[in-house]
DNA sequence: CACTAGTGATACCA
DNA sequence: CCTCGTCACTAGTG
C-alpha cells in the first residue's frame, strides 16, 4: 500500500526502490533455496536414520520377544475360537472344587492386571490390589490345591514404536480421565485403563504369597515358558491363566476365565489336537503361521487359512510364498519356533536357567541368543516347596550361551537339610536390595555358624528370625548369595533342634455349626416346586449396593455362610409402582442390593403377597469386564408349580 | 461362499 | 520409570 503511495509522490524514488525490492526479492530465494536445500538434506538424513533404525529393529528381535510374544496371545486366542466353532467340545464348565490336590501353576500377571483395574476403576488408586489379589488366591487355596504363583520376569527393551503406541494410548485415557465434565466415576474408568502394572505392584502381590505361605516362582522372562516348564517337569498338574497361548507351548491342561466363584472353563491339549487331527508340532505351527508380531501373517492367511495349509500335508513354506511370503519368513518361523521352545526358564531343582526345552546340538549360536541368554545376569526367587520361606537366587548368565550358569550355581540343592550350629548373631540388621530387581529388599542379620565342623558366615532374616539365638538348628531351606564379594549362605528356614512349636494355620471363624442346617429345610420339605433364577438388576448402582454384595461373597465362599435373600414391593417408589426390589442379609442387618427387572414384576407380585415364595441366593458373580465392574447377583425363586413359559423366557432374556 | 481385516461400541436399577 | 480387552458386525477379497 505505501509504494503505491510512494509511487504516486515520487516516481524515480519509487522506481529506484522497487528495483532494489527486486534485488532482496533475489536474495531471499537464494536464500530460500539454500534454506531449501538444508532442509532437503536434512529431510534425507532423517530417512536414512529412520531406515537403520527399521533395520537395527529386525536385527534386535531377540531384545523383544517378549512383546511379541504379546502378540500371539491375540492370535490364539482367535485360534481358540476357531476350535470353538469346529463344536469340538473341547470346552468344559468346571469348578475349580473338582480338582481339589492337584499342582496348579498360575500366571500371576492376569490376575494382578485385573485386580488393578477394578481397584483403580472403583477407587481411583491401587490400595485394593492386594485385596483382589488375595481374594483370588484364596479362592484357588479353598479347593485344596497346592499353589505355584508364577510372575513374568524382567522386561526387555521393547520394540520402540510398540512401546510410543502405547504411552500414547494411556496419555490419552488420561487426558479423557482429566477431562472436568466427566463424573469421578467415569473418571476412574478411563484411569484404570491407562493403568500399568508397576514394580511396587508385584512386590504387593508377592507380600501376600508369603502371608499366605504359598511358592511362587520369578520367570526369568516369560511366565508362559516358565509355566511350561514346571508342568513338563512334574512340578505341576495345570496351569490357571487367562491367555490361551499356555497351549501353544504345550501345556496339558490348562484351566481358563476363572472368577471368583470358582468356575472356569477346562482344556486339555490332547482333546484339541485329537479334534484337529494334528500333533503337537503341527499344532503349534499352524500358531505360528496364523500370525504373531515379528513374525506377522501372510496377507490372508488368517486361522483357517494356517489350519488349511497345516492339514494338507504340503510343504508349508512353499504353499506360503504362494501366497506371498517374505524371502525369509523360513529364517523367522525357526526362529519363532525357538523362541516357544526353547526359552531360558528357571530350573526350580536345579536352581538354574535352563533352555525350556534341550537345544539340539547343531543351532547357531545366534539362535540361541534369541532365547533369553541375552542380559549379563537375572534373577529368580522361589519359595523352597518343603518349607514356607522364599529362597532368593542370584543367577548370572554370560552373554554366550555356551557357559552360561556353571559358575554361577550354587554348590548345594536349596532344599537339602543341613545341621548348623549357629555361634554368633549380629544385632544390627541391614537391608539387602536384590540386584536388578528394584522392591525385592530383605532385612538381614550376619551370623556365623558351623556345618561339619567348619566355620562359614550366613545371614538370616531379620523379621522372620528376630529372637534367633546361639545354638543348634536345622535349616530346610537355603541358598548362596554374595554381598561385596563375600559368599554367605542365607539360611531361610531354621528349625530349633530342641522346640518343637508349630503355629497351624488358623482356620475361618466356625459359623457352620449355628447356619448350616436351617436355611434348607424348608426348600426340602416342599414337593412339587419349580426353581427360576432371577438376575438382579442395578447392583452397581451404589457403593453400598456393592459393598453388601461383596460381604455376601465372603460369607459365602470365605466362610461357608448362608446369605438370605427376600423380596420387597415398593408401591412408594416413584418411578414405578410395581417395584420389586431386593434385599440380602449377610450378617444382621438387611441391605438392599437391586431390583427385579421390571417386566417381570407382574409375574412376581402375587405369590410375593401370599408369602408363596422362596427365594434363595443362586450366586454372587464378580465381573471385571470393560465399563463394568462389581458384583452381581443372581438369586432363586422357587414357587409352588411350574412357571409360566412366559415367565421362563422373559427371565431368560434380562441383560 | 468362506474367510479375513478392520472398526466401533461397550454401562446403571426401580 | 513401569504389560495384555473383547465382541459383533461389516466391508472386502479370492
Amino acid at each position: 500500500m505505501w509504494i503505491i503511495d510512494s509511487i504516486c509522490q515520487d516516481q524515480q524514488n519509487a522506481f529506484d526502490y522497487l528495483h532494489q525490492l527486486g534485488e532482496m526479492e533475489k536474495e531471499a530465494e537464494s536464500a530460500v533455496d539454500e534454506e531449501l536445500n538444508r532442509w532437503i538434506h536434512k529431510k534425507e538424513e532423517l530417512i536414512e536414520k529412520k531406515e537403520t533404525l527399521l533395520c537395527s529393529k529386525q536385527n534386535i528381535w531377540s531384545d523383544i520377544h517378549v512383546e511379541e510374544a504379546r502378540e500371539d496371545i491375540h492370535e490364539l486366542k482367535s485360534a481358540v475360537e476357531f476350535l470353538q466353532s469346529l463344536k469340538l467340545g473341547f470346552q468344559k464348565q468346571v469348578k475349580l472344587s473338582d480338582f481339589t490336590g492337584r499342582t496348579v501353576a498360575i500366571d500371576a500377571s492376569c490376575w494382578i492386571h485385573k485386580a488393578l483395574a477394578v481397584s483403580i476403576s472403583q477407587s481411583g488408586n491401587r490400595q485394593r490390589l492386594a485385596d483382589i489379589f488375595r481374594k483370588y488366591l484364596l479362592i484357588v487355596k479353598r479347593a485344596a490345591m497346592t499353589i505355584y504363583i508364577v510372575f513374568d520376569g524382567l522386561l526387555l527393551p521393547a520394540k520402540a514404536s510398540e512401546v510410543e503406541q502405547r504411552q500414547s494410548d494411556r496419555e490419552e485415557r488420561l487426558r479423557k480421565a482429566d477431562n472436568a465434565s466427566l463424573s469421578s466415576k467415569e473418571a476412574n474408568k478411563f484411569r484404570s485403563q491407562a493403568a500399568s502394572i508397576t514394580f511396587d505392584d508385584i512386590s504387593t502381590c508377592i507380600d501376600i504369597c508369603l502371608e499366605e505361605n504359598v511358592r511362587y516362582v520369578m520367570s526369568p522372562y516369560e511366565a508362559d515358558a516358565q509355566i511350561t516348564f514346571l508342568l513338563n517337569n512334574g512340578y505341576a498338574d495345570m496351569v490357571i491363566t487367562e491367555d490361551s497361548d499356555l497351549l501353544a507351548y504345550g501345556c496339558k491342561e490348562v484351566i481358563m476365565k476363572l472368577c471368583l466363584s470358582g468356575e472356569g472353563q477346562h482344556l486339555l491339549l490332547d482333546d484339541i489336537l485329537d479334534g484337529l487331527k494334528l500333533n503337537f508340532q503341527q499344532f503349534q505351527n499352524m500358531c505360528i503361521v496364523a500370525g504373531c508380531d515379528y513374525l506377522h501373517n501372510v496377507r490372508g492367511i488368517g486361522i483357517r487359512g494356517a489350519y488349511k495349509i497345516i492339514s494338507s500335508g504340503d510343504d508349508m513354506f512353499s504353499t506360503l510364498e504362494n501366497k506371498g511370503a517374505p524371502n525369509n519368513y523360513k529364517d523367522h518361523f525357526h526362529e519363532t519356533k525357538a523362541v516357544f521352545s526353547h526359552q531360558t526358564v528357571f530350573d526350580v531343582n536345579t536352581l538354574k536357567t535352563v533352555p525350556l526345552h534341550m537345544w539340539e546340538s547343531n543351532t547357531s549360536t545366534k539362535t540361541k541368543h534369541l532365547c533369553g541368554k541375552y542380559p549379563l545376569y537375572t534373577l529368580a526367587c522361589y519359595v523352597c516347596p518343603c518349607g514356607c520361606r522364599m529362597g532368593v537366587l542370584e543367577v548370572t548368565c554370560n552373554s554366550t550361551p555356551n557357559d552360561s550358569v556353571e559358575d554361577m550355581s550354587p554348590k548345594t540343592n536349596g532344599q537339602e537339610e543341613i545341621k548348623i550350629h549357629i555361634i554368633n548373631v549380629e544385632e544390627q540388621p541391614f537391608s539387602y536390595n536384590i540386584p536388578s530387581f528394584p522392591v525385592m529388599s530383605v532385612d538381614l542379620l550376619k551370623v556365623q555358624y558351623t556345618w561339619n565342623g567348619v566355620t562359614h558366615l550366613g545371614v538370616i532374616n531379620a523379621k522372620e528370625h528376630s529372637a534367633l539365638k546361639v545354638g543348634n538348628y536345622t535349616c530346610t531351606s537355603h541358598c548362596k548369595i554374595n554381598i561385596g564379594g563375600v559368599d554367605y549362605l542365607v539360611l531361610w528356614e531354621l528349625h530349633c533342634d530342641m522346640a518343637t512349636s508349630c503355629s497351624a494355620p488358623i482356620d475361618p471363624p466356625g459359623f457352620n455349626s449355628v447356619f448350616n442346617d436351617e436355611g434348607e429345610t424348608n426348600v426340602r420339605e416342599v414337593q412339587e416346586t419349580h426353581c427360576l433364577p432371577f438376575k438382579v438388576l442395578g447392583t452397581c448402582y451404589s457403593t453400598s449396593r456393592q459393598k453388601a454384595l461383596e460381604m455376601a461373597f465372603d460369607c459365602m465362599n470365605e466362610y461357608n455362610r448362608p446369605v438370605f435373600v427376600k423380596l420387597k414391593a415398593e408401591p412408594t417408589n416413584q418411578h414405578d409402582k410395581n417395584a420389586i426390589a431386593v434385599h440380602i442379609m449377610t450378617i444382621d442387618d438387611w441391605d438392599k442390593v437391586g431390583y427385579i427387572a421390571s417386566e417381570l414384576t407382574k409375574y412376581l407380585h402375587e405369590p410375593l403377597k401370599a408369602n408363596a415364595l422362596d427365594v434363595t441366593v443362586n450366586e454372587v458373580r464378580f465381573r471385571t469386564t470393560f465399563m463394568l465392574v462389581g458384583y452381581y447377583l443372581t438369586i432363586d425363586i422357587t414357587k409352588m408349580g411350574l412357571w409360566d413359559d412366559t415367565v421362563i423366557k422373559a427371565s431368560s432374556k434380562v441383560k
